[in-house]
Parts: C-alpha cells; sequence; structure tokens
DNA sequence: AGACATCTTGACATCGTTTACCAGCCTGGG
DNA sequence: CCCAGGCTGGTAAACGATGTCAAGATGTCT
C-alpha cells in the first residue's frame, strides 16, 4: 500500500505472505488468540473473534499449510499416485476416479507419472514419501517393491492398482483379467462363434498377458479346437489394431469371432470391421467410442470405477497401516449387453 | 526391532519417520553436520560422511520436506494445475505435456479437478495457495478472477491456459480458435465445398462460442452465402454428434462440407460419415481416432503442445511474478493433411 | 616456536504454526 | 469484603530442517 505513492515506479515489492503474527498485531491480540479464534475453537469472546476475522480478512491472510502440517506432525491432507502415463484415457480415467473419491474425504491428489520407467518410478515414490504423503497409490512400472516394506513398517499407506506389484505382499485391486476374458468367450461362443481371435496388446504387459493366457484357458474349458483360435498380439495403437484387422479381414477370413482386448484396440478394429461391414461378431473388454452405437457388448471394466475402489481400499488401509492382513481384489467383470441398439448404423 | 520379540503379538508399532536427529545420534555427530553430510556439502571429511550416510542407511532416513520447505522459506516445489475434469481426454492430454516439462525442471505437479464449478475452483485455488505451491496453472471455470491480483502483489505466479480468465490480467495461452476455423472454412472451400455445417458443442464453453463466431466470420469472408451454411450446436457427447451426422446424412443432404470441432464431435460424425459412406467433406479441429486412417485433415491443436507451452509460460513468469506485462499467446493452428493416405478403408 | 589460514564441527536461532502451561480478570456467593 | 472458579489470553516450547557464527583442530609458513 505505501509503496502506491512512489507512483509508477515499478518496485517489485515482494509483500510476503502475512503471518499469523500479521494478524495478531493488527487485531491487537495474540497470537496464540489470533490461531484460536481462526481455528474455531470456541475459548475465544465474539468480540475478538470478530476482530481476528475481520484482520484477516483485511490481509488477505492464508493459513500456512506447510507449518501447520509440519506441528500437528507429518499429517498431510496429500495422496500421491503413480501412474505409467497420464495421457493413456485409461489411467487418466482412474486419476479420475481416484481423485473424486479422495475430495469426499478432504483429501488431495498429487499425481506422477513414471512413464513405464521403473528408476524414474522408485525416485518419484521417494519424492512422494519426503513430502510425506498420507497415502500412495500405485500403478506399477517398477519391477521390485520390496523396498516400500521398511516404509510401511513406519505407518506409510499405500495400495496397488490394476497390476499387482512384485516381490511385496500388499492390498492389490485387480480386475479379474482372466475371468472377464472367459466371459467374452463364453459370449461369443453362445453366438455359434467357433474360429476366435484375441486382439492382444503387447504380451510384456502384465494385463495384456493375464488376457492371453485368460483366452487360451476358456478356448480349452468351451471344447473348441485350439487351433481354429488365434492371439493376435502387439497391437499397442489404434492404426496397428486396425490395419491388422483389415488385414484379417480381406483374407478368406477364418474367424468368426473377435474379442478386442482394450478401448484403443477395440476402437481401431471396431472401426476396421464396421467400414468393411463384416459379419464377424465383436466382444470388447473395454467400452470404447463405438460400443454403445454398433451394439458390442463390453465388459464393465471402467476407470473410474477402479479408481473409486482403489481410493476405498487405500482409506480402509490408512486406518491400519501396519496390519499384514491384505486384501487382494479381483474385481468381477460383467458383460454389458448393448445389442438391444442394434447395428443399425 | 525390539518389539518383535513379544512373538506374535502384533502391536502396531508406529515407528515414526527418523529424523536428523536420529542419523546424528547414531553417527556420532550434530545434528548440523549430519545436515551437511546429507546435503553433499563440501566442508565434512570423508570419515564423518561416511559415518554419517552409513546412520541414514540404517534408520532408512529420508528428510522430511516439509520442514525443510518451512525452513527454505515457501518456496515449494510444487506446481498447482486445476482443470474441469481429468476424464476428458483434452486436459488430461494437457495435463500430461504440463506435467513431463515441469518435472524436467524438478517440479511436482499437483492436480485438482473443478468440475465446471466456479465455487469448488475457487475453493481450490485457496487450499493451493495454503500450500504455498510454487505456480499455478488454471484452465478456468470461474466467472471471476480478480480476487488473485491480491495473491499476485504477493509475488505468486500463475497463469491461465485455454480460456481466458474473467475479470484478470494475466498470462494466457489459448489457441487461436477463431482462425483455426477460418483455415478449416478455407480448406473446405478449396475443395469445393459451398455449404458448410458446423458441428459445434455447447455454446456456453468460451472455445465452442469462439469457433461459432470463427464459423460465422469466415463464411462471409470466403463470399459463400450465410444461408447456405449452419452451426449445429450442443453436440456434448459422441452419441449426440454422431446421432445429429446421421439425421443430417439421411435427409436429402444438403451440405457438402463438416467442421467438426473437437475430437469427441470427430469421432462421432466421422464414424456416421465413414459408415453411410457419405461423400460430404470433412475438416476437423483436433486429431482424433481414426482422422488419419480416414485421411481427414486435422488442425495441430495437441493437448499435450497447449500443456508444453504453457508450463513453459509459468516458469517464465515465475522468474518475475509481479511484471505487469502480461503475455497472451494465441497459437497459430496449422492444418495437417491427411490426405495422402487417402480414404482407402 | 608462534601466528595465521584452513578445514571441520557444533550451539543456537529461525521458518509459521499449534499446544502445554500458567496468569490474570471477572463474576458471584459467602 | 474476599475468595473460588470459570474464561480468556499470554509466554514459551515444539515440529524438523537449515543459516549464522564462532570455536576447536590441524597444518603451514616465517
Amino acid at each position: 500500500m505505501g509503496l502506491e505513492k512512489v507512483a509508477d515506479i515499478e518496485i517489485p515489492a515482494p509483500t510476503p505472505h502475512p503471518t499469523l503474527a500479521d494478524v495478531a498485531a493488527i487485531a491487537g491480540v495474540s497470537v496464540k488468540t489470533a490461531s484460536r479464534a481462526l481455528n474455531d475453537l470456541n475459548s475465544v469472546s465474539a468480540a475478538t473473534l470478530d476482530r481476528v476475522k475481520k484482520a484477516a480478512e483485511i490481509l488477505g491472510y492464508r493459513s500456512n499449510r506447510i507449518a501447520r502440517e509440519l506441528r500437528i506432525g507429518a499429517l498431510s491432507n496429500l495422496v500421491g499416485m503413480v501412474i505409467p502415463d497420464l495421457s493413456n484415457p485409461f489411467y487418466a480415467g482412474m486419476a479420475s476416479g481416484v481423485e473424486e473419491e479422495l475430495a469426499k474425504h478432504g483429501l488431495d491428489l498429487i499425481i506422477a507419472t513414471a512413464r513405464v520407467d521403473g528408476n524414474r518410478e522408485k525416485e518419484l515414490i521417494g519424492s512422494l514419501l519426503e513430502r510425506r504423503v498420507r497415502g500412495l497409490i500405485i500403478i506399477p512400472s517398477g519391477q521390485d517393491y520390496s523396498y516400500l516394506d521398511s516404509e510401511r513398517k513406519r505407518g506409510f499407506s499405500f495400495v496397488f492398482a490394476d497390476r499387482p506389484p512384485a516381490y511385496l505382499d500388499a492390498d492389490v485391486i485387480v480386475a479379474d483379467n482372466q475371468g472377464g476374458i472367459a466371459k467374452c468367450v463364453e459370449y461369443l461362443v453362445a453366438r455359434g462363434c467357433t474360429k476366435l481371435a484375441l486382439m492382444a496388446d503387447n504380451v510384456d504387459i502384465w494385463t495384456a498377458k493375464e488376457r492371453i493366457e485368460g483366452f487360451k484357458k476358456a478356448v480349452a474349458a468351451n471344447g473348441l479346437q485350439a487351433t481354429d483360435s488365434k492371439v493376435i498380439q502387439g497391437l499397442h495403437t489404434i492404426e496397428v489394431a486396425e490395419k491388422a484387422a483389415k488385414e484379417l479381414l480381406s483374407n478368406q477370413n477364418p474367424f468368426d469371432g473377435f474379442i478386442l482386448t482394450n478401448d484403443l484396440i477395440a476402437t481401431g478394429v471396431g472401426h476396421a470391421v464396421s467400414n468393411l461391414k463384416s459379419n464377424v461378431v465383436q466382444v470388447s473388454f473395454e467400452e470404447f467410442p463405438f460400443s454403445r452405437s454398433m451394439g458390442i457388448p463390453t465388459l464393465n471394466h471402467d476407470p473410474k470405477r477402479l479408481g473409486f475402489l482403489t481410493s476405498q481400499a487405500l482409506l480402509k488401509r490408512m486406518e491400519n497401516p501396519m496390519s499384514k492382513d491384505y486384501a487382494v481384489h479381483v474385481l468381477d467383470l460383467e458383460l454389458i449387453n448393448n445389442e438391444s441398439q442394434g447395428q443399425q448404423i
């Protein structure tokens, strides 16, 4: 304020953040009283409470959470989340679900992306630990999580999602990948298909491996000839998936049923099938842009739901961080039939 | 450790985080020396440095960032980002770009979603301010940002992206929405189209309004009959957009050019057009799953790029938080021609 | 040998907040 | 008139790390 008299001379007046002491000084009370007033402790008279609040208002005072948390004792209201890649809609969706659920409990989310790099992930986790986050949600990119055991022993809470951690017992939330694929196979069989193709991602992704495994088991369990079915792997982008589907369909295509193992693959393959007006029957592991308009059944493998459940698991874990009673949630997946809407387009 | 002698009786031993004092005690040095050793200040003898590091190792010591930041003086390495909705791929993509760029500078990202609710957004910003974040990136959901002016006066840095803030002068990064649409119109005109339809989102979204405005101007500027072109608004989901396109195409369709104003709309409309084998010429404001395989030209309106540029703007602003020299970046958009790949599918 | 430069170390204060403890003031009853 | 007891508010310590400053140790040069 005083500086403005100097007119147009721009002094980068580094007005620091006002502190509780400043507020107290203006209100004419002690720091302690100001603290009590702003924290709504009922041991302040109405008059002083008013003065303090007004002083804080004037100064634009904002409590310094850093100092507060330090004093209170390492109880930050931050939860960290480490994910492979935020630009992947599935992980972004999970993060969205996590954030929404945590917000209900007054917790803030700090997101770090590991870029599928185990070393970077470890550094990120270290950084979050230094910040004394309240808890951690990890979608594993690393190879070994045993080092987290000692952190847990001092009361630190964490939960893994989407994939299980290697070399560590911990709470995990994963989808029933094998069971989900089994339901897809059963659906195709019920539709009369006998020659199935599994359109799959890179096999070094744990979920992809599980789905392939589940496919092989389900094919056998349903009495299909193993030689009649095939796994197409490495479909890591929409374009690759679309191209692969086009090739399969333009040959004298022996397959009468496609299983699309994730949303990107489904988008690419689905688009190719729809354009070529093929009669191949499709079923998808995840929803994708045209699953409804194309009437393609889809498992309820919803990232937001996974995010909700993961948050809830973390909240529960935080109640008792050191319990050795690890919860392994394997989410049942249901097939949502979109066929009522038909393939009329 | 000692507790384990009590055998199976599970005592939730709240081994707190070891502090620098603990490390110092074990190493037999003062707290200050321990601090110096761990921070690689070169004024410690090799012997003590060794002892301290070993002690830290044994204890699993992790520096408490909260305390550190408090002492250092409110220089957190956190940057806050407030976005309308993380499950929207465009915002998630922006966040991804922001995160990647900030990580290069050792800054961590904390993401909060405002859910298009101005009040919630204000609370979130308040919470981030209390945490003394280093800077803030805001994709506006609110109606009035004048209250941030006083925060800026005490040296707080922030930058707006995607949409300009109301009632506040500040750094802004937005795409040239009107110019981008103009390029789309010119493309269609060059392709011989004379009757254009703009497939647009809800008009209460600032970017949608801009694109519509740009469309009207460009139509006039290109000498087209205003009555021959039409704005279809309110296409807020893939399904709605797809349905709208189907209706337009199944009438005796008077339109020979479609402008798809965002990726969701493009996905829905593009799919409908592709299925009905219509000859309508399409051009899209953003990339979408089939833009390349369908050979549809697209502006380079890339969320990650926007995220990069926004981060850079924030980094620059942080160098001089109180400068009144506000940078308003309006990103030129180029049309990327995907036609070489043809519509062969 | 004495003095001084250099290196290494530690005691203490500090960041902004909350809390334990205590002191003062007021009211009301004996 | 005096004191018990309830409110209210002040003083100082604490949270965990780092900056300041000065002391102790070691070595070097004349």
